[in-house]
RNA sequence: GGCCUCGUGGCGGAGUGGUUACGCAGCGGACUGCAAAUCCGUGUACUCCGGUUCGAAUCCGGACGAGGCCUCCA
């Protein structure tokens, strides 16, 4: 089955055809730990790990490796540090910074259905091979050392901004970037920069310092992936400069014309209609939302847009998902089936189009009703598992609602009972009025016959 | 100023040079004591102005509008 990926580097869609088809190679950009990480973060996480789930289905399971890293050394995390634990030593602080924030960030990224990737290395870890790499890049004449510092020499790229499209000449005519006096060329970036005692700082060959923003990536997918690999992920926002400073270390530093051959990024999120800002107050962390809504109602309600597309995160699509949750839920059961649907993976191979493949979901669910086929059925239950749904069961799944806002059960279930007897006695006043009070406390009732029985049987769910 | 997206029915959201996207909501019907849930059915669209074409919502040009990046950011 051919897969077919737009392509940044291109901006063109094109049909996917790996280095090694053994070893498909993929590298995301993860999260620097600092903070909670808020919905936005999670759209490449989603993203992601559709496709590395579509990977592993067209190539196998171990034919794939994901690379997603996490930025544990960074200037936000030493000023969050210093401010958070003003009593303890900086690098005791920090350490208390990443490990919770990272914790934090695994936690909330399991909840929403994904699959752990292959390797989610750390950039502390791998300050060697920064250290090497910009060695490599200072013994091809494409950086310098200057007052403890280490740039990247961005005029000997010639094709510098080939990426993202931003022709040299453009960027320096409207550059607003620092002028250093240590810099020989206005765009130079820093690869690596010199730490003052109370800072956080590795032995150098340029003396005590720590990396620059861009280097960690360079060095994780090098060490993990290799010179050149298949695919590149991250947000849209990330293209520049973040990404093309990548391409130009990686480049410079092994002599090849790409990084990697494929570039994708996600479209940005906003909520409800406005950028989601601090200063708005509209600022929504995965944890947050996860209090009131099941992982996989967020997981659902960003595959509703095309992942390039920008996506407008709003309340009334989160509810509308749990409801298309709640049916399939109800409607797949017990059912065992666990290989997605011929026409759900072929919608996910024309570069991820989820509203289309969520289509083919609604088709396998329509198809099952008319013909009652247990194959419709049994490929709607496959491709929900496949896609990282279905990790309740239904009976699990149905009290989520029960327990979003709190009521008195036992009361509950005494007024139901009662309901039921006066319905026996054909006291329609009653039973309406019981049916009623139980509307005030925010419980809508279902009422169904038992099939084999015949006995009326009521089931309630809560309305938010 | 430079670069990049995007403008589709009440709402969300695909796609395509000539044929129903899909979902939610609405509406009609079945079921029900009445409802809810469920089932069956169903209307409404392609920002504007030019151009290409036998034919454009779909291609090209322009206008207007929305958003993003260029500085930390998924």
């Amino acid at each position: 089955m051919a897969l077919k990926l737009y392509n940044t580097l291109t901006r063109e869609k094109e049909d996917f055809s790996p280095i090694d088809p053994k070893n498909v190679r993929m590298y995301v950009c993860g999260p620097t730990v600092y903070d909670f990480a808020h919905i936005g973060n999670a759209r490449p996480v989603i993203v992601f790990d559709l496709l590395f789930r579509l990977l592993r289905h067209t190539y196998g399971a171990q034919a794939v490796t994901y690379v997603r890293n996490v930025t544990d050394v960074d200037d936000k995390i030493n000023a969050r540090a210093a401010r958070d634990f003003p009593g303890l030593a900086l690098n005791d602080a920090i350490r208390e910074v990443t490990s919770t924030t990272e914790a934090q960030f695994q936690a909330d990224v399991t909840a929403l259905g994904t699959l752990a990737p292959t390797v989610q290395p750390r950039a502390t870890e791998h300050i060697a091979e920064m250290i090497a790499l910009i060695e490599k890049l200072i013994a091809s004449g494409h950086a310098y050392a200057a007052e403890g510092h280490v740039l990247f020499d961005v005029p000997s790229m010639p094709d510098y901004g080939r990426l993202s499209k931003r022709p040299l000449d453009d960027m320096i005519a409207g550059a607003r970037v620092d002028v250093a006096p240590y810099k020989r060329g206005e765009m130079d970036f820093v690869l690596w920069k010199p730490s003052a005692d109370d800072e956080p700082g590795w032995q150098s060959p340029w003396g005590r310092g720590r990396p620059g923003w861009h280097i960690e990536c360079s060095a994780m997918s090098w060490k993990h992936l290799g010179e050149v690999f298949d695919i590149h992920g991250g947000g849209i926002d990330l293209l520049f400069p973040h990404h093309e400073n990548e391409v130009a270390q990686s480049r410079c530093a092994f002599g090849h014309d790409v990084m990697a051959n494929v570039w994708m990024h996600n479209g940005f999120l906003q909520v409800e209609g406005e950028k989601m800002s601090k200063s708005l107050g509209n600022f929504l962390t995965i944890n947050q939302l996860l209090a009131d809504w099941p992982g996989e109602v967020l997981r659902f309600t960003m595959m509703k847009t095309h992942y390039r597309q920008p996506i407008d995160w709003t309340v009334k699509s989160l509810e509308e998902s749990w409801k298309t949750l709640d049916d399939w839920y109800w409607f797949v059961g017990d059912t065992p089936g666990t290989k997605p649907a011929k026409a759900v993976v072929e919608a996910l191979a024309d570069d991820l189009a989820t509203p289309k493949m969520i289509a083919e979901l609604h088709a396998l669910r329509n198809a099952a009703q008319r013909n009652g086929g247990e194959g419709a059925r049994d490929a709607l239950a496959g491709s929900l598992r496949f896609l990282g749904f279905l990790a309740d069961t239904p009976d699990a799944w149905a009290a989520r609602r029960k327990t979003s806002v709190s009521v008195d059960v036992e009361q509950v279930e005494a007024l139901i009972a009662a309901r039921l007897s006066a319905r026996k006695h054909k006291n329609w006043a009653e039973s309406d009025r019981i049916r009623d009070e139980l509307a005030g406390l925010g419980v809508v009732l279902k009422d169904a016959k038992d099939p084999a029985s015949g006995e009326m049987k009521t089931t309630w769910e809560v309305k938010r």
